[in-house]
DNA sequence: ATTTATACTGTATATATATTCAGTAAAATT
DNA sequence: AATTTTACTGAATATATATACAGTATAAAT
């Protein structure tokens, strides 16, 4: 989709707010009013730029004729869903995404970056299964007992969080997994996010 | 809010079509050519009618001036989160309903009726801890090895299902608790649902 | 260097649109 | 039994609105 313009974003930002305050989309006029123009040709030629650069359609002759293109309305926002696995880190990057979620804002009680695909059964004992999504908020501040996502040069892994002075203990919830033992300041080591909610599929 | 009528309901329900279609709400006429009214003035009167029922607003003088009530627009579904009581089966009836739970369409690969929020530790080994949210569709057509909403007179369990013959076994996911054996003819046993899906929302 | 796009003002106008008024008739409410 | 609501047709109209035309000026692309 080709770029827009400052001004341009400004009349797209005008109509979205319209809309989402009335109900409907704005005349020429109601865009004059709202960004200060004193000619509806103004709203008027910023429209036909909006609409060849593909980010509205205009039905010709309809008043209030603005649709937002199906991209640039903002629905329900999605998150996106990384696999997990043994060697790389969790990062946003496009080879990593596995494929986005419908999201809504209060579906956790804390709000969330990104979804983890759980591999194996580490965390059985905490009720996280094989394939269960796990989302994850991007923090380095965990507390004792947080289920975090915690890397160590390019392994990733969900432990359990416990920490004493400079040592801190990865405690898998499973018993055939061994406790990981690491210094604060090895390196390579690093604390990705915390979980804040599972979605299992099933 | 006060009840509508048939032909009320056919332009409340022309209006929301007519803006997902387009985008932006339908003039008198617009409303006149879907319901195959002839006079502007039949669009007209309903509309004040349902503004007067408080399921739309007209800002005067502007054209297309129609904005769906809150309670009107169908924003996300909403999805009532029942609490699994002892005692008590999961009825939709509104003093069960916890709270309702903003859902999206494909969340889960299977639809769903309601979530229900889980007490005890017996499925705890299939992952499912306290206080998470079990997605249950309901239906009584349910496999072996299915998680499934049981109830037994006025005691409602959640339990794998396993059944041979006539009689159905309902095994929990802990070593701690038992096995159920029922008769399938047993009377007050009914199975209420299936588990399709799991979110915990700590 | 020339064309095209951006970013407007200002005027004008055909028409799209809301809205009122005058009726008719049946159904629901009081 | 009387009144209000529902459910329209049909005609008329003020105005809300899209849109074209004539300019001016600067920035970006070719």
């Amino acid at each position: 989709m080709k770029k827009l313009t400052i001004q341009q974003k400004k009349v797209l930002q005008c109509i979205k707010f319209y809309i989402k305050k009335t109900g409907f989309p704005p005349t020429r006029a109601d865009i004059c009013r709202e960004l200060g123009f004193k000619s509806p040709n103004a709203a008027e030629s910023h429209l036909r730029a909006l609409e060849k650069k593909g980010y509205i359609t205009i039905e010709n002759g309809a008043s209030r004729g603005i649709n937002l293109t199906e991209n640039t309305a903002e629905k329900s926002q999605t998150i996106p869903v990384i696999g997990l696995v043994a060697a790389g880190s969790p990062t946003l990057a496009d080879e990593n995404i596995e494929k986005h979620i419908p999201y809504q804002e209060s579906l956790f009680l804390s709000d969330f970056d990104y979804f983890l695909r759980v591999k194996g059964l580490s965390m059985k004992d905490a009720g996280i299964m094989e394939d269960d999504l796990v989302a994850i908020k991007k923090t380095s501040e965990v507390r004792n007992g947080d289920i975090v996502v915690a890397r160590i040069d390019d392994e990733v892994t969900l432990k359990y969080f416990q920490s004493s002075g400079n040592q801190i203990k990865l405690i898998p919830a499973n018993d055939d997994f061994e406790e990981i033992y690491i210094n604060k300041e090895t390196e390579g080591f690093f604390i990705e996010g915390k979980s804040v909610g599972l979605i299992r599929e099933n």
